[in-house]
DNA sequence: ACCGATGATTGTTG
DNA sequence: CAACAATCATCGGT
């Protein structure tokens, strides 16, 4: 029985050409001391097998068939696969399971958020109400390059699918080749089931690296088309008039202090339809511009203090002349960089504010 | 096509 | 962290 490990050792020569071979140790001790008929048959067998390869095709062909038929073959055989099987089960443990791929994992998460590998239609409701949120509330403007940029988005998608697709099914075909390959082979090599999954396992993986890339690259198109229409500095709009006219309105009219509290900035948000950071923008924007160049600001100065002073007049008209705390006031000092009240002074120093001081 | 206006971003400062 | 300052990129009128 010491004499198997030698035979399959020799038999890879024949039929298992490409194969790794049996560890050194498992040819040691060839050695036969009696003279057993079974063990004379099996020195037979080695002796054809190991010589099989210096005969011509024609002739090794014939002794193959012949050892195919021989009486002895089958046992052989069943041999080769216990030893295979045990051999391949150790391959297998020691690469068992990788774990789930983090990178693959934040590919298949973009994707999915992005409405690329997601559910069908309306997948992209997350993206688009992103795209709501960055390029700021009045949804009538932008609809038109959510159009855009959503048919953009389903192209990607598209072709993300049909490759995908592809991939999966070049992959089944290969598979399905190679398990054929395997199965008509393992009448003549020993092949265990678990040796023919293990392969299934490496071609997958295989192709799950192809697809990885094709992820990867989709989640780069994904990221410059967002860049490309979702930034909004790209695609900004002009605010519509009225909500001008309100910022203007608070501006000039608060203008010995124009820093809105975060109320105050959340309630002009909702009156100009724009998001609060929108208004904090609108102010700096508005402080800075104004500071530099106040002249050119005058006039605009003027009109709004002119028509918050109207608007006061009429409300003080109308009812009593309870509350108007700085707004009356403001056209004058506004207009004449004079700082009106104490409180305001007090706000005004604390804040550096210098736009009075020309 | 040009150019000033304008909303947004980025980097710095207190 | 909010405000400032500089800058970017587009808008909108000419």
């Amino acid at each position: 029985m010491d004499e198997q490990p030698r035979l399959m050792h020799s038999h890879t020569g024949v039929g298992m050409a490409g194969h790794p071979g049996l560890p050194q140790h498992m040819q040691e001790g060839t050695g036969g001391t009696d003279g057993d008929g079974r063990k004379q048959d099996i020195g037979d067998i080695l002796q054809q097998i190991m010589t099989i390869t210096d005969q011509s095709l024609d002739e090794a062909q014939a002794r193959k068939h012949a050892l195919n038929c021989h009486r002895m073959k089958p046992a052989l055989f069943n041999v080769l696969c216990e030893i295979k099987e045990k051999t391949v089960l150790s391959i297998r443990g020691a690469q068992e399971e990788e774990p789930p791929d983090p990178q693959l994992m934040r590919l298949d998460n973009m994707l999915l958020a992005e409405g690329v590998s997601g559910p069908e239609k309306g997948g992209g409701s997350a993206a688009a109400a992103a795209a709501a949120a960055a390029s700021g509330g009045a949804g009538a403007d932008n609809s038109a390059e959510h159009s855009d940029y959503r048919a953009k988005l389903s192209q990607i998608r598209q072709i993300y699918h049909t490759e995908l697709e592809k991939y999966e099914q070049a992959c089944n075909e290969f598979t399905t080749h190679v398990m054929n390959l395997l199965r008509e082979q393992s009448r003549t090599r020993p092949i265990s089931p678990k040796e023919i999954e293990r392969m299934v396992s490496i071609i997958h993986r295989k192709f799950s690296a192809i697809q990885m890339q094709l992820k990867q690259s989709t989640c780069e198109a994904v990221m410059i088309l967002r860049s490309r229409f979702l930034d909004a500095r790209r695609k900004r709009r002009n605010f519509n008039k009225q909500a001008t006219e309100i910022l203007n309105e608070y501006f000039y009219s608060h203008l010995s202090n124009p820093y809105p509290s975060e109320e105050a900035k959340e309630e002009l948000a909702k009156k100009c339809a724009i998001t609060v950071a929108q208004v904090s923008n609108w102010f700096g924007n508005k402080r800075i511009r104004y500071k530099k160049n106040i002249g050119k600001f005058q006039e605009e100065a003027n009109m709004y203090a002119a028509r918050t002073a109207v608007n006061a007049a009429n409300a003080s008209s109308h009812g009593s002349q309870a509350n108007s705390p700085s707004t009356p006031n403001s056209f004058i000092w506004g207009f004449f960089n004079i700082p009106p009240i104490p409180c305001l002074y007090e706000k005004y120093l604390q804040h550096k504010f210098q736009f009075t001081l020309a």
